[in-house]
DNA sequence: GACAGCCGCCTAATCGTTTCGTTAGAATTC
DNA sequence: GAATTCTAACGAAACGATTAGGCGGCTGTC
């Protein structure tokens, strides 16, 4: 008898589930009965299989695994600006609950774009990515018929997109942008501004929204030329506050829509001269990265950013799995209001 | 003639090469090298292919072709701590680097913790990644023979580790450390202590190193107890600062190794009620995101992350490609100093 | 002792591509 | 017009895993 022990492969290929089955002398199928538990193996067999494993150092090969499957294990995360410390929160939660589950996280950076957006879905289609998580850039009008709702399942994360059937997490915008604006009331300020994001994103439009509502319950309301929107981005809030601060006609205090904005606005009070809060208060929604310990701390909204990427992930997988066939829903998150010392009374 | 017009699958099953090859009365060989362009075919039946990929919305599966050619179009991001903004900007530039040159960035968070980088690294091979961009967290020692020069093929992104023969793309730590500190020993400060990594790292030692042969060079040194070491977290700073600087036995400027520990230190600064940069000044290396005009704007040695990824990446790929096939070779970048105003001089 | 039933394992088909080797026909050469 | 080369397209064999179906051999029953 020959003992021609197949040695570990020194050519840096890497084994396949036929040359475990050739060292532990059983068949192919008995390898993947064993690495799967999917049939009874004899503690026999079983043992020279996992000794073949381990002595040749046998990964099963994804590739092959997902042509037979159909399963990638891949889940996609599509974000809509990776420069946003925001979403490197939600790569954080999504990759963890992703990991848990044994999925590996493909992210993708459509940077606010909504042609990028739909050059990733097709990206993601093509890889066979078992799920989509995404922050959508693009407005209701914007998606043809079937993109969000074809093949693979899709969850929108953080911003809804109206009429559209398909799986949603997102916060209560409105709640939000009204309960900074009552806080900003109750301060006594009646001149309030906001910079937010587009109209045609739900985040943008439901904040301003709830901003504009709390003034008009308290009997006021925004002047037009103290209200700025744009791309949710450092650089458009910084230029919008230097435009719209500039001068002595401005308003006492501001809502601002997102974190980076937040920021935006915080560069331009320093280049104008003008400190926070006793020349003017700020409040956001969304907080600023970092933030902590750095004055002045902003008073905002917040939000359970690793809670929702979560449940979105939690949603998304049993879609994926077919277990919840029940129609697409939204989920609401509440904010709550944390309070800084962005803000001063108005004397 | 019937004309049998295969219509839209709409069973949700993707059409298959089979699918297109029959509806444009060809062979699939002919539809493969139509999609890749990988030979010749008369613009005749090119166009028929064509027109039957745009009609039943075909997509070829990356799944059979990674099967079949051993390629995934997937590269692999291991970074070590996904709560560290730093980490955002390496995701970014690492995302539009491969975006770019048609491969997915799966993204993967060893939280600092070897044991999770060892699984990280199989998970990687089983998804059959092309190739791996990682920030070990390991000590030299503790990488087993072969880990880390095994396909498939990796490059060490910001930390090096001595000893492996691979690729890595890295700061000048050394100098960063000294640059910092010989800033704060012309404003005049004597009595610098530290705040840095772990040891066993080669951005905690090289920094901590440069600080102290600063130091020597001037004829001076640090105190023990003016030294602490520990992981790259905030949490971890703002502990060993809040113990290093309580009491008036305490350093008068600090030098801290990288930006989410300057933050912790920050946070130590406020509760202790010490200001900066009156009571004390602090210099780092390795910024704070989203700290630009808030104060006190830190004192502070960057480096170019971006410039840096995107060298890593291209590295990567070329290995990858087989183009390079010369020795692992190590990419060192300069840091500069960016002067805030968190430092004052000992008066 | 014959037969049914189960257990444990194997053979072989299959997933969707790429690619090698082949072939039919056209173009070129003598 | 026959022999040769080229060309464009095709057929079929992989790639590595899963799994349905099949087949000996054992046990148990009457």
């Amino acid at each position: 008898m020959t003992f021609d022990l197949p040695p570990k492969r020194l050519d840096g290929a890497m084994p396949t589930i036929k040359d475990i089955a050739k060292a532990a002398r059983v068949s192919t199928a008995t390898v993947s009965a064993v690495i799967n538990s999917s049939a009874f193996v004899s503690p026999e067999l079983r043992g020279r299989v996992e000794q073949a494993v381990r002595d040749l150092g046998y990964v099963p090969s994804r590739a092959a695994r997902s042509l037979r499957s159909g399963r990638s294990g891949l889940i996609a995360l599509s974000v809509a600006d990776l420069a946003n410390p925001f979403y490197a929160r939600i790569i954080r939660a999504a990759e963890a609950c992703a990991s848990a589950r044994g999925y590996a996280l493909v992210v993708f950076n459509s940077d606010e774009n909504r042609d990028s957006e739909t050059s990733i879905l097709q990206r993601v289609q093509a890889l066979g990515c078992d799920g989509l998580l995404i922050v959508p850039v693009g407005a209701p009008s914007e998606y043809a018929a079937g993109e969000l709702t074809s093949a693979p399942p899709k969850v929108l994360l953080g911003r809804a997109i109206e009429g559209e059937p398909v799986d949603a997490v997102v916060i209560d915008n409105f709640s939000a942008g009204r309960q900074a604006t009552e806080y900003l009331l109750d301060l006594g300020h009646r001149r309030i501004g906001s910079i937010t994001g587009r109209m045609a994103i739900s985040t943008g439009r439901g904040r301003l929204d709830g901003m504009i509502m709390a003034m008009h319950a308290r009997g006021c309301a925004p002047l037009e030329r103290d209200i700025r929107t744009g791309e949710f981005r450092e650089e458009v809030a910084y230029s919008a506050a230097l435009d719209l601060l500039r001068g002595d006609d401005r308003p006492t205090a501001l809502y601002v829509a997102n974190g980076v904005m937040a920021l935006g606005v915080m560069r331009a009070l320093a280049d104008l001269g003008l400190r926070c809060p006793q020349d003017i208060s700020i409040a956001s929604t969304d907080t600023i990265a970092g933030h902590v310990g750095v004055s002045p701390r902003l008073t905002r909204t917040e939000h359970p950013v690793a809670e929702m990427t979560t449940e979105a992930v939690r949603l998304l997988l049993e879609r994926i799995n077919g277990k919840d066939t029940s129609k697409p829903r939204t989920i609401v998150f509440a904010p709550s209001l944390i309070v800084g010392d962005s803000c001063a009374p108005l004397l």
